[in-house]
Formats: structure tokens, C-alpha cells, sequence
DNA sequence: GCGGGAGGC
DNA sequence: AGTAAGGCCTCCCGCC
């Protein structure tokens, strides 16, 4: 018999979270709800759960009665500063009592106390009586409770931020506070709160009261250490403040003796009637989890997009919250409200102080602004801003010019506010905890606005939410998506500005055209937000999006603000060598097949080769020509065809010299003196990153000649470059996913994985069985065929089977794992990573056989690939501040290479940074993913990046 | 603008 | 019945 479990969920916090979260949804009657859904939808989900290993068998609401309690008598200052809810939230806080009264749920709330303190108060009393208890808040003071130890079977505390999905436990606090459940009121009495105005010590915020925390074990053993530290501003601090951190640690006290106003029996949850809630789901317009009770309720409208499956789901609260079958019955949303279209014309061009001060009270009384910044160029590092547009709501938007005119002398400069005055009062907004903003793209924004000392934080981001939610169906371009989920045609670039040699710069065009374009991009990105955030909720997908892509945001973009050094010289002399080696093979080349042609085009190159050379063997593609690739252009070399290596000399030498002696050159920005890569975070399907402008991602490395481009890529003066790559990670990740015990035991003992495979799969170790032994693992997690394992190893497609079903039979794991990942990915049409990371596979079931193979392989190798990208993304999020932690702030990381981080820093400091940078890396799956293999992480260092392999 | 070829993981 | 047949990318070039 299961224990009983009580579910104490923190109904204001969440209703603030909700409300900043969700879309301002109105009811029938004009009254905004859109937090009263989003607490409406908790609930189901909670109750939902009822019969599930976690679920509650018990459940109460707490509510702030009155912000007074016995705090502001020990503080005066309690809480004193908090803002005004927003307008359109109060009328919300009545409607929770009413929503939890249709479900015939306890709500709790006394005169004096804070939710808090009852909080605390039930868990104790519950703990008392051998109960587990779950807490849904995310509130840090109530991590307090949090059972620090769980040891057996005792009954545990634990959290569950049900907007994010996670449950935190006693690691959570520890990741959050570095601190155990016990130690973190004294973490929290030193760091203060501005929020509560819990004063804490000057001076001291969350790093420094945990790292103090830890060192002397308590609040009072730190205050009484104060007098032996070595003289700084944080030693007199803590002596001038200490009677402040001693009210603080009162503050944050949590009282765990209130008085129940309602017995632990009677929070039973045991059924819940269906006629109250479903009068309250109609009166507010929650038709589709109205409809989901049964009974009369109308049905969902028709053509309601992505809610209608959910919608169709039908019945489950109806028939005594039976739990469905795969158990995330995420209820369906209202249909959206219908907004206005778009329209242009009603768009404000803002060029006065009091019409930038009403767009930006606007923007803090709703919470949420949709920013987008406009420039002269495409490049984010040193492009000149040109203006920036705001929008609240649907229906609303601005643009504010800041650069306008003033290239051509003929024109007058427009009207326009001042640069600096304007960012001035924009900088306070775009850092504002309490107002979250939304862009498309918010990289190259946050890089422009960086250069004027802007930041953005909190932000959401449309391209991020898009590829979350549809990552291999399309693609998520800002244009591309307002027609496809808001039927909008946005202006195109190019009509504003043209293209080619007439296309003119941003600050060039006119104002009202300009307001036009921009205005529209703001307002689209917030519609969009409205409908991605909404869908994220709902479909799943947040963890990934909030842990891992969200995060990464500013890390990348501080990233490619630094930028890596570049060597001009050892370019330019390499440009040099390589023209005269192609000019040397070009006279040969030329000589042999009796009379100039060009090189370079495989279709001269295949005539002189197969028609006026008349060489055997030759095949043809799609297009008629003949194939002049390299495994051609060998085979013609074992031939004894010299011509053949002197064409693959040439076209490497070609290829460095174009793509990366030459063209890097002109990359290196003339502004700072570095080459600036820009990062796509959703450049690859699976979720690696992508690197353009220039690819830093293929610099050579296998062959002599080309890794001397890799020399060029030095560290600054008085640097050393550190370069630290994952070894194997995907292999290791295969060994984990697809569980082969083998290959996880040759990975615990640090074996050579290639042997350990040519032992298995050909008896012996060679050095030939184990180069074939590595070509084998590659295949398989490329989703192997016999027909390319063949070609690839020059072997019959008989013996290519063979070989494979001998894999599958030494490790049966592997094929168990394709098995199921193709079922899933044909059943689902997507495919995830250990990390919940979702990839579409559209054409898994198509009907032509080419596309399907493809996509089946495309599928076996996602979640492969895609748990390798999120592993380094977890790390590179982390890094900053781990470096920063140790006092290793100059230790800059540079380049992310798919499995490899590159990092400049200071001769002096190299060996302090390789240890971070390591544990970094190598635990940067956990707490969210144990795994059963070890990560190892590679770690060398140079003055070059050749050097540094 | 496409496709072949080649650089990386 | 026979074909084509390794995953994820970006860049350059020739050619249309």
C-alpha cells in the first residue's frame, strides 16, 4: 500500500508566474484570465495525476491571506517596495479562489501568516504523520523544507515547478544554493532578497553568501569569522551589516507551527465533482477543457490547429480521473482569442522623450515587450544601430529611429530622438526582471545593443521556441513563420531596401517606410510568441528549451563577441605557397591531358578524363556528366593513372586556398582585429550548432597542408589557447542509449573501443581489423546500410551484411535500440533526445523509398547527434560562471566545434583553468541525465590551434 | 540558384 | 524488377 502524498501547491506565486508567462487571454465578458488558465491547467494536470506513483492522494491550495504577518513587526521594511501588480492580473486573484472552488479543492489561507509559513507548517505536520509531500512552487525560500537527506523509506519533501515540469529535490537545492535544504535560510539570510526588501549584507549576493556559507557552515559561524578574514570591503561589510543578516535570517525563517485551519484528513482528494467545474470552464471560455468533461458542453471549434487532437482526447475528467494511457494528458488550451489583423497603418514612428516614456511604462505595466533592432549591415559585432521597434500587444507596435540619414549628403537628416539619451532610458527596461523580452533571433540584437553596454535579460525567443516546437518541419525563419501560423505576408527586406547594387542601407530609408517594416516585425514576433509559448506548454519540450537553448543565448553571444585572434601573415604566406603549387600541378595537369582545360569544372574535367583520355570506368550521375569524385579520382590513381593524384593535389590545394587562406583574411574584422564566426542555434536539425561567416566549425585538420590553417588561429599576446574535446562522446552516448554492456565496460576501464570492436567482430587486433573496426562504429551511428558500409570499405555487399549482422549480433543491444527508435520515430513522427529535445522526421513513412531510407537514417542518428549537442550546450551555459566561481573570469571560451570548446587565457592561469573547464564538461549531463558511460574530456594547449591538439 | 565537390564533427 | 544506397553542416566554383 502506497503511502499517502500531499500536494501543497503555492497558488500566488504561481499566479505571477503564469500570468508573465502565458498569453493575455480574455473571457467571454473582456476580463483578462489568461493566468486563471494557466492555474486552471495546473490543476487538472495535478489532480490529473492522481493514480500515478508520484500523484497525490492529498491536495490543498495556500494563498496569501494579507501581505502583513509577523514579519513586518520584526521589519518595518517587509515587502515594502514590491510593485503594484499589473493592471490586468488584479482582477485575476479573486478568479483562483473561484477556480479552486470548482474543483472542489481546499483553499487555504489565515489571517497573519503567509502561504509560506502554512506551507511550511503542513509539511511538517505530514512528515509527522510518515507522509511524502510535494510542494508546487519554485519559490527559493521554500527550498528551505526540502528533505536533506533521503535515506530508505523515510517520507521526503521534495518541489515541482509544474510551469517548467521539473521536480527539485535535495541535488536542485544543492545546484541552485551549492548549499544543503538546512543551510539554505543563512544562504538567503546574507544574499537578501529586493523583492521582499529582506535586507541581507551589502555587498554580498548569491555566489559570495553560498561561498561563505560553505566555509564556515553556518550564518553565525561567518558573521563570528568576520573578525580573522584577511582586510576587505566584504570583511567590514559583514561586520557593519551583521545585525542586518541576523533580522534577515528571521525574515526568511519560515514559521512551521502555524495553526491548521484544516485537518491533514481533509485534503483528501478522492474524485472531483464535474458540474461546478464545468460551469466555471464555460463561464471563462475554456471550451476545450470543458469539452474534455463531456456532458453538453459544445465542442471545440473546428479547425482549432494544434489543439484539436488534444480536444479530441475527450472524457478522461468525466470518468473519474483515470489517467490516460502514456500519462501526459497536458489539457488542451481555449482556442486563442481572435485578434485583429495586422495592420500596418496604425503603427507610431516615436521621435519624442514622453512618447518613448509611455511605450516603455507600457511595457512594464503588461510585463512582456517584443523588441527587434534595426542596422546598416549584417554584421551584429560592429554594425551601426540604425533604430529599434517595440510592441506591447496585438494591434500596437513603434519604431524608434536613432540613425537615420545623414550617409548622403543630398538628404537631410530626419527628425529623430538622440542615441544615447534614448538607450539610456531603454537600458533599465531590457534588464528588468520583471518584464520579459521577446524577439525573433534575440542573438544579433542582444550583439548590436552590447556594443552601446545593453543587455537583455530575461528574454524569450521566438526562433528558439519555434525549432523547440518543430524542429525538422520547416523552417523558422521570422517571414517564413507569420505566414504560416498568422497567414501574414510581412514586408520583405528587399522591398525596402533592394537588393544588389541599388540596395541601400537601413538608415537610409524613409521614416514612415521604416516604421512600417520594423513596427511589423515586433508585432509579429509577439503574436508569435503568443502562439509558440502556448504550444511549447502544451506539446511539451520546455525543459530543453528553458535549460539548455534559452541559456545558451547569451553565452553564445558573448562568444562571438570575443571573437578569436587570426594571423594574417601566416595566411597570407600559406595564400602564396598554395599558388604556386596549384600552378605547378596546373602545368602538369595541362601537359597530360594534352592541352589546357579548367580544372575546376567537373564537367571539362570528366570529358578530357573519360571522353579525349578515353579512361575505363567511369560512371555517370543524375545530370549525364561523368563523376569525377574523389573515390573516382583514387580508383583511377590504384589504376596507375597518374593524372588522377595530381587532380586531387590540385582541387585540396584549390579548396584551402579559397575557402580558407584567402577568404579568411577578409574576415578579420578591421574593428577588433579578430575573426567573429556567427553561431546558429538552429542551424542543425538534431540541435548542434552551425557556424557561418566564416565556418569555424570545418577548419582542416586531417591533412598536413591543411592543418597549417590551423596554425593561424593564435592566442593574444600573453594567452595560450586551450583546446578540450569530448572524447568518443558519440559512441559513449550509443553505448549508453542502445545499454551494450561491452562497449559501457570497455568505456569504464578506458579500452581502446576500435579494438574492443575488431576483437568482436574479425577475432583479432590489426591494424587493418581496427581501422575497419572504426569505419563499422561511424556507420552505425550514421544509420548503416550494407550498400554504403560496402562502398565506404571497398568490400561486396554480401560481406558488408555480414559484417553487420555480426555487429548486431555481438551487441544486440544496438539493433534493439534502431528498432525502437524507428518504431517510435514512424508511430510519432519525431524522435528525442535524452534531454527531451524533439526532431521531426515528416518524410518517416513516406512512400518513396530513397526519401524514407534517408529519413530512417537521418532518425537513428538524431538522438544520437542531438544528446551530443546538448551535453556540450549544458556545458558552454555553465562554463562563464564556473570559470568565474574560481576566479578564473579572463579565461575566456571562444569556439564550440560540436565536441570541442576552445578557450583563450592567460599563460599564468592555464593550469587553473583546465580542471574547471574539465569537471565542467564531463558532468555537464547531470543532475537532469545520469549516464552509465564516463565522459571523458581531452585537453591540450598551445600557443595556435594547431598546437593545441 | 543549383549541384558537385570538399572541409569539419 | 532494378536502382541507389552513411548522419549533421558551410563554402566555393562552374554553369545555366
Amino acid at each position: 500500500m502506497a503511502r499517502n502524498h500531499l500536494y501543497l501547491v503555492d497558488g500566488s506565486s504561481y499566479i505571477f508566474r503564469a500570468y508573465h508567462r502565458l498569453p493575455p487571454l480574455t473571457n467571454p465578458q473582456g476580463v483578462p484570465v489568461g493566468a486563471v488558465y494557466g492555474y486552471t491547467a495546473m490543476l487538472w494536470k495535478l489532480a490529473d495525476g492522481l493514480d500515478k506513483a508520484e500523484g497525490p492522494t492529498h491536495l490543498a491550495v495556500i494563498l496569501d491571506h494579507s501581505s502583513q504577518s509577523f514579519r513586518n513587526s520584526l521589519y518595518d521594511q517587509y515587502k515594502a517596495n514590491r510593485p503594484e501588480p499589473p493592471e490586468d492580473l488584479r482582477p485575476q486573484f479573486p478568479l483562483i479562489r473561484d477556480a479552486t472552488r470548482a474543483f472542489s479543492l481546499p483553499c487555504i489561507e489565515m489571517e497573519g501568516y503567509e502561504a509560506d509559513d502554512l506551507i511550511a507548517s503542513y509539511t511538517v505536520a505530514a512528515q509527522a504523520a510518515g507522509w511524502d509531500v510535494t510542494i508546487v512552487s519554485s519559490d527559493k525560500d521554500l527550498m528551505q523544507l526540502v528533505t536533506p537527506d533521503p535515506k530508505g523509506d523515510e517520507p521526503h519533501v521534495d518541489m515541482l515547478d509544474t510551469m517548467k515540469n521539473v521536480r527539485m529535490g535535495r541535488e536542485a537545492v544543492f545546484e541552485k544554493f551549492g548549499v544543503g535544504p538546512e543551510l539554505v535560510g543563512d544562504v538567503l539570510a546574507l544574499m537578501g532578497d529586493s523583492v521582499d526588501n529582506v535586507p541581507g549584507v551589502r555587498g554580498v549576493g548569491p555566489k559570495t553568501a553560498t561561498k561563505l556559507i560553505q566555509e564556515y557552515g553556518s550564518l553565525e559561524a561567518a558573521l563570528a569569522g568576520a573578525e580573522t578574514m584577511k582586510p576587505s570591503k566584504l570583511r567590514d561589510n559583514l561586520i557593519e551589516h551583521a545585525d542586518m543578516a541576523r533580522l534577515s535570517r528571521q525574515l526568511v525563517e519560515l514559521h512551521r507551527e502555524c495553526p491548521l485551519p484544516q485537518p491533514l484528513e481533509e485534503l483528501r482528494l478522492d474524485g472531483i465533482p464535474t458540474e461546478p467545474l464545468r460551469d466555471f470552464l464555460l463561464l471563462h471560455g475554456f471550451k476545450s477543457m470543458a469539452a474534455r468533461i463531456g456532458g453538453d458542453a459544445p465542442a471545440p471549434a473546428a479547425g482549432a490547429g494544434p489543439n484539436r487532437a488534444a480536444a479530441m482526447g475527450g472524457g478522461v475528467l468525466g470518468e473519474a480521473w483515470q489517467p490516460k494511457g502514456n500519462g501526459s494528458t497536458a489539457p488542451a488550451a481555449p482556442a486563442l482569442p481572435e485578434h485583429p489583423a495586422i495592420d500596418r497603418s496604425r503603427y507610431e514612428t516615436v521621435t519624442t522623450l514622453d512618447a518613448l516614456d509611455r511605450w516603455i511604462a507600457e511595457a512594464r505595466a503588461i510585463g512582456h515587450v517584443a523588441i527587434d533592432t534595426e542596422t546598416d549591415s549584417l554584421d551584429a559585432i560592429t554594425g551601426g544601430l540604425v533604430g529599434v521597434s517595440l510592441s506591447t500587444a496585438p494591434g500596437n507596435g513603434c519604431y524608434i529611429p536613432l540613425g537615420h540619414g545623414g550617409h548622403d549628403l543630398l538628404s537631410e537628416k530626419p527628425e529623430q530622438l538622440p542615441m544615447d539619451v534614448t538607450l539610456a532610458r531603454l537600458k533599465p527596461l531590457f534588464a528588468d526582471d520583471a518584464v520579459l523580452k521577446i524577439g525573433h533571433n534575440l542573438k544579433y540584437d542582444m550583439a548590436v545593443l552590447a556594443q552601446h553596454g545593453l543587455t537583455i535579460t530575461p528574454l524569450d525567443d521566438t526562433l528558439l521556441l519555434s525549432f523547440a516546437l518543430d524542429a525538422g518541419q520547416h523552417g523558422h525563419g521570422l517571414d517564413e513563420l507569420a505566414k504560416l501560423h498568422l497567414e501574414h505576408q510581412c514586408i520583405a527586406f528587399k522591398e525596402v531596401c533592394g537588393t544588389g547594387k541599388s540596395q541601400i542601407s537601413f538608415a537610409e530609408v524613409p521614416l514612415d517606410r521604416a516604421t512600417e517594416y520594423a513596427a511589423e516585425d515586433a508585432e509579429v514576433a509577439l503574436r508569435l510568441w503568443m502562439l509558440l509559448r502556448h504550444r511549447l506548454w502544451q506539446e511539451g519540450g520546455t525543459k530543453v528549451y528553458e535549460m539548455v537553448d534559452r541559456p545558451l543565448v547569451a553565452a553564445v553571444t558573448a562568444m562571438e563577441r570575443r571573437g578569436i585572434l587570426v594571423d594574417r601573415e601566416t595566411l597570407s604566406r600559406l595564400s602564396g605557397t598554395f599558388s604556386q603549387d596549384m600552378a605547378r600541378l596546373e602545368a602538369a595537369i595541362h601537359a597530360e591531358a594534352g592541352g589546357p582545360f579548367t580544372i575546376g569544372s567537373p564537367k571539362q574535367l570528366g570529358e578530357v578524363l573519360f571522353d579525349k583520355l578515353g579512361l575505363k570506368g567511369g560512371r555517370k550521375g543524375k545530370s549525364g556528366d561523368w563523376s569525377t569524385d574523389q573515390s573516382e579520382l583514387e580508383r583511377l590513381e590504384r589504376d596507375g593513372v597518374p593524372i588522377a593524384r595530381m587532380i586531387l593535389e590540385w582541387r585540396q590545394v584549390a579548396k584551402l586556398k579559397s575557402t580558407y587562406s584567402d577568404a579568411l583574411q577578409d574576415q578579420i574584422n578591421r574593428v577588433t582585429g579578430r575573426v567573429h564566426t556567427s553561431y546558429s542555434l538552429v542551424g542543425a536539425q538534431t540541435g548542434r550548432l552551425s557556424s557561418t561567416d566564416p565556418n569555424l566549425q570545418n577548419i582542416p585538420i586531417r591533412s598536413e597542408t591543411g592543418r597549417q590553417i590551423r596554425e593561424a588561429f593564435v592566442a593574444a599576446p600573453g594567452n595560450v589557447l586551450i583546446a578540450a574535446d569530448y572524447s568518443q562522446i558519440e559512441l559513449r552516448l550509443a553505448a549508453h542509449m542502445a545499454d551494450v554492456p561491452q562497449l559501457k565496460a570497455a568505456f569504464a576501464e578506458g579500452a581502446d573501443i576500435h579494438s574492443l570492436t575488431a576483437e568482436e567482430l574479425f577475432g583479432e587486433v590489426t591494424r587493418d581489423t581496427r581501422a575497419k573496426a572504426k569505419t563499422v562504429n561511424f556507420a552505425i551511428l550514421y544509420g548503416i546500410s550494407r550498400y554504403g558500409l560496402a562502398s565506404r570499405m571497398e568490400i561486396s555487399n554480401d560481406e558488408a551484411q555480414a559484417i553487420i549482422s555480426r555487429y548486431f549480433e555481438r551487441f544486440p543491444g544496438i539493433s534493439d535500440y534502431m528498432q525502437r527508435t524507428l518504431e517510435g520515430a514512424r508511430e510519432r513522427g519525431y524522435t528525442e533526445t535524452l534531454f527531451g529535445r524533439k526532431t521531426w522526421f515528416p518524410r518517416i513513412n513516406s512512400k518513396n523509398q530513397g526519401e524514407r531510407q534517408g529519413a530512417e537514417r537521418a532518425a537513428i542518428n538524431a538522438p544520437i547527434q542531438g544528446t551530443s549537442a546538448d551535453i556540450i550546450k549544458r556545458a558552454m551555459v555553465r562554463m562563464d560562471g564556473a570559470l568565474a566561481d574560481a576566479g578564473l573570469s579572463s579565461v575566456r571560451m571562444l569556439l564550440q566545434v560540436h565536441d570541442e570548446l576552445v578557450f583563450e587565457a592567460p599563460e599564468g592561469l592555464v593550469d587553473a583553468a583546465i580542471p574547471v573547464i574539465r569537471r565542467v564538461m564531463s558532468h555537464a549531463a547531470e543532475p537532469a541525465v545520469t549516464l552509465s558511460v564516463p565522459l571523458d574530456v581531452e585537453v591540450g594547449t598551445g600557443a595556435n590551434w594547431g598546437a593545441a591538439h
